[in-house]
DNA sequence: TGGCTGCCTTGATGTGGATCAAGGCTTGAC
DNA sequence: GTCAAGCCTTGATCCACATCAAGGCAGCCA
């Protein structure tokens, strides 16, 4: 691999991600203005940590490929996912408020990540005008996707919280180009359940009863989802009892 | 009132929210280009909206007075307060990412706001580093404090929860200047509720219970805080059980 | 003044999900 | 092949909070 491979392939302008990530609905023109964007590229082993609640923060990470969670912790030990996170994603955001991160993020799988430093970020976007307002939606999608998960947590009982789960992720893979009813998970039942919630029992008693239902087939992280206006159903009706 | 008057009364650089608003951390050279910054103000009486899920985006807005509550609300009617809001605070983030508000932002208290095009945050903050540096950090802020909800909405008792809130309320009221015990509720116990994941008699009960224990003194809307470390140790050790 | 209306408190009872416990399956090391 | 470590499933029991229900209190209007 020569310094020149790597400048190439490090180029947002010849990323197949381009459409789902930081580069988004930035014109041809512009795009290769925003080539000196990523510094580097770092690949995050499976179990690994891309950065730890308290390191300070200099980069923001778009996910080339592989699977991340992030989570809090509280001082007493207890902690909460609060979020899982696949290709074209960013990771990071938590960071900027105060110079350091406040949350780990963990990649589930062996991943990739293009490494964007902020400083450059921030000095880019006051040229590139597109750019300035993607990064300004993506804070933004992030703020409102939270106010889902706080919705979830707040109201949902637990069959809603899972159907609401799933829908969410084979949206977000179907975007990628995989199945919209064939998912493995990447994650743990208790991982599942730390982001939703409830407890790994629950977690695995409520798949099994989608399974009884014939909702879903379930066979370890193997998820074929059978009925999705099922799923739907159960979103959107469950509250009334 | 002339308009002369105006100009001047709506200009940051006059005003005394600036080191909690959004002019924090400008420069005095800096901060009269950002006199154009808010368009205008805007009152909105107790219970009215100041913007509704579903309306267009067009402005961010800093409160000068009063205090709001923001909720969305999923298609079959439920809803989630997702936070409540106070003077210096920032209102409208939601709306970036789809160019439309995603949800409601009501007056618990008749308020005014500084309408702020978000147009023109955005061509100021080209020129203005700081501005820029500080609008990612609203952002940043914000999604870090929806994973504080998170955590406490996903891993909390209702003690907890309902301690965690009234330390959060009294810390950023002193940081406005007022008592760091004493504090009058803008909101119901219902919206209290909501914002917990909790109905609203187990915040009437919790609020006895902390009563009772002589943590607090409440009358009505009146809360006395007679023992703050005695919240700090329920929020930190309640779990393990 | 009297009587709404909205909000809050408190008690009795019910229940969804937590907790406790036991065992099964899968994977990988040796 | 055996064994151990993780992870998952399922059953029995428990409990925190929801739900249902009945007043109480303050503020407002007629």
């Amino acid at each position: 691999m020569n310094i020149n491979a790597t400048t190439i392939k490090v180029a947002c302008s010849s990323c197949n991600l381009r459409e789902l990530c930081m580069p988004m609905g930035i014109s041809v023109e512009d795009l290769d203005r925003l080539d000196g964007m990523v510094a580097t590229r770092r690949k995050v082993k499976r179990g690994a940590s891309l950065f730890h609640n308290g390191e300070a923060f200099t980069s923001l990470y778009a996910i080339r490929t592989g699977f991340f969670k992030t989570c809090t912790s509280t001082d007493d030990g207890r902690d909460q996912v609060t979020g899982f996170q696949m290709a074209g994603e960013i990771l990071g955001l938590d960071g900027i408020v105060n110079d350091h991160h406040t949350c780990d993020a963990v990649a589930l799988e062996d991943a990739e990540v293009c490494v964007m430093p902020f400083d450059r970020i921030e000095e880019l976007s006051r040229e590139v005008n597109a750019l300035q307002r993607h990064v300004h939606k993506i804070m933004s999608r992030e703020i409102v996707r939270e106010h889902g998960v706080m919705l979830l947590l707040g109201s949902m009982r637990a069959e809603e919280r899972l159907a609401a789960f799933l829908l969410n992720l084979v949206q977000r893979l179907h975007a990628r180009g995989f199945s919209q009813s064939e998912l493995v998970l990447r994650m743990t039942r208790e991982e599942i359940g730390s982001y939703l919630g409830l407890k790994l029992e629950t977690v695995s008693r409520t798949f099994s009863k989608f399974a009884d239902d014939g909702i879903v087939e379930v066979r370890q992280r193997n998820v074929r989802i059978l009925d999705t206006d099922a799923l739907r159903r159960i979103v959107n009706t469950q509250t009334c009892v």
